[in-house]
DNA sequence: CGTAAGTATGTAAGTGCTTACTTTCTTAAA
DNA sequence: TTTAAGAAAGTAAGCACTTACATACTTACG
């Protein structure tokens, strides 16, 4: 017989063995034995831990929509109005963190395509939360009249955009770097392209 | 029975139910049932016309990889030198066909995520050539003195970043835009920012 | 031209395997 | 002794794919 642990645990194990296999297959790719399996136990363990295979998921995603601290570095230096610095830290932030552990952005790209009912509140929790932060910045800066007057919404999706399509190019289509690229160049490209652009 | 249809129309019948169901469910998502009746006709002619669902799949991947006429526009810019109007013109049509149809965008995306051989051809086919199409504009740019000295490829996805990414928050994440941000604006928006931080 | 043979298009009803979820029983810790 | 963690072995439904057979269109031959 297997080691036996506290139900916390042995429900973390689940949960754990489940992001994986869920991040790389998706809901409908992802079988309850195959989880089992990897987690080193036996079907009804899971079952006894989750009413449903569905249940499980969601409280993936509802444990991966905590927000995290991601905004720490930026809120610094968005506090001392160093505009490189914010999008520095935000850029490197995500990449950084998408490149440990890509397990996040396909667990988010898979609920939106598989229109998983917890999708949206994924996507509040996680990406509205970022774009908020930087177009906040953004119109406080305008007002202060450093930068161009623009919708600061669209504009602060525009840098996102760049970074996470050089995620998406990159970590989701496989696309090799070019050894001159290394992700903190290509933020500092972004970054001083971006800035240039909404500056007075 | 059911009416008789040659054999060229039926297999695009086909063809054209699945695209639907694929690029909303995915590949594991559907269900080759689902696919015959979406088609009005019964499970065996699926098998009639392709080997294997999978077979399907590939079929309608390696159709849809054919270039079209995107870059028509972006082309006859591009030889004027009209710098907004090549960034203006890939932008808006990419979000317009995306608009209209959003089954390549998710097929894409779906490809990737589940793992499909074909996948990379899709990527290659569809979105390498963009890449390709803008990196060497703003290389010869750059050549001529007109932007600033930089990575055009990592420079170019940067651009294209904006509008993927525009097109995955309001098409895939099914955020409203606010009447305020109608594409064509958002546009206007990401070439102009853009534009002013590339060139010289 | 008329018609029977041959062929392509179609269906209804499986087949066998997979899968989410259950039931029943065992064992170890408190 | 009680109780919860665990395993083993189901079960019913779902699934990709097949088989056996029916019907319409095409064509060669009298």
């Amino acid at each position: 017989m297997k080691e036996r642990l506290s139900a916390e645990k042995r429900r973390q194990q689940i949960v754990d063995a489940a992001v994986e296999l869920f991040s790389r297959k998706g809901f409908r790719g992802t079988r309850t034995r195959e989880i089992a399996e990897a987690a080193g136990i036996s079907e009804a363990m899971i079952y006894r831990h989750f009413a449903t295979k569905r249940g499980l998921y969601s409280a993936i995603i509802e444990a991966k929509s905590v927000t995290e601290e991601l905004l720490a570095s930026a809120a610094t230096a968005a506090h001392g109005k160093d505009d490189a610095g914010v999008l520095r830290a935000l850029g490197l932030k995500m990449i950084e963190q998408t490149v440990r552990d890509p397990s996040l952005m396909r667990l988010l790209l898979f609920s939106a395509l598989e229109g998983h009912e917890l999708s949206e509140i994924f996507f509040e929790s996680r990406v509205k939360k970022l774009h908020q932060f930087l177009s906040s910045y953004i119109r406080k800066r305008i007002k202060e009249g450093r930068f161009r007057s623009m919708d600061a919404l669209v504009t602060a999706r525009g840098f996102f955009g760049m970074i996470v399509h050089y995620l998406l190019v990159h970590e989701l289509f496989g696309v090799k770097r070019p050894p001159r690229s290394s992700p903190k160049k290509a933020v500092e490209l972004f970054v001083s392209v971006f800035l240039k652009g909404i500056e007075r």
